[in-house]
DNA sequence: CATGTATATACACTGACATGTATATATTGC
DNA sequence: GCAATATATACATGTCAGTGTATATACATG
């Protein structure tokens, strides 16, 4: 879908990714990412745009400040999508052992030399 | 980790996201691809350097073919590493219980574009 | 060996994006 | 209102990645 590729996108920046990562502690204020990662603070405002537009992040004032967190949905969503590929395998292991029983049968040779 | 953010920036292009996405369908040839996606033959086999790189997919030859397909292990790192947010919220709802939820719910930020 | 088919690579180009600098906006305290 | 702090945005710049064209390599077939 639409919304999995942007989140992919959102977070396959370096910087962004470390930005996730140290959301997992909880709510950050824009100055504390500032001092966690090496760039301008400009930089990391619109790294958090980003972020927010992707529906990674959620932010909530805070007098002066802005409070960024983690938003829960868009990582259901992306442990939805890797879920999509689990199932492959599984599909795959089901078709292998069925194959596995034909040759079982008839001991055939590969076609590849 | 630094196999995860390789893994994320090798399926955040859209073509890529799409070659795995077709993946899903079993083993494919070079030819298989460049016919699903409209790019040259030329990037579809950059895109799957790319992916092999990265550890998402695998090649073996048949014939004047390469046969590519999806490895398993990409995308058991990336549950992994999506499991590890999972725990962060089951870490907060722990720490504040239902009743602070509710108040979040009664609260929310309004989200800007 | 010659031809056709399948895939990989070298090269140049272009568009997008991340960054820094500078500035605007918002909030707090005096 | 004024100064200070916190964050967002406008602008110019440089870099990098994806693309197409052309070519090289490998395999198959006659």
């Amino acid at each position: 879908m639409e919304t999995q590729i942007t989140i992919l996108q959102a977070l396959a920046d370096p910087v962004r990714f470390r930005i996730a990562e140290a959301m997992k502690a909880g709510e950050c204020a824009v100055g504390d990412i500032v001092e966690r990662v090496d760039i301008q603070q400009s930089g990391v405002s619109r790294h958090l745009r980003i972020l927010s537009q992707a529906g990674i992040v959620q932010m909530r004032p805070d007098g002066q400040r802005r409070l960024y967190s983690l938003r829960k949905e868009a990582f259901d969503q992306l442990e939805a999508w890797v879920e999509g590929y689990r199932r492959h395998w599984e599909a795959r292991l089901d078709r292998f052992g069925a194959a596995l029983e034909q040759n079982r049968a008839s001991a055939r040779p590969r076609e590849k030399s």
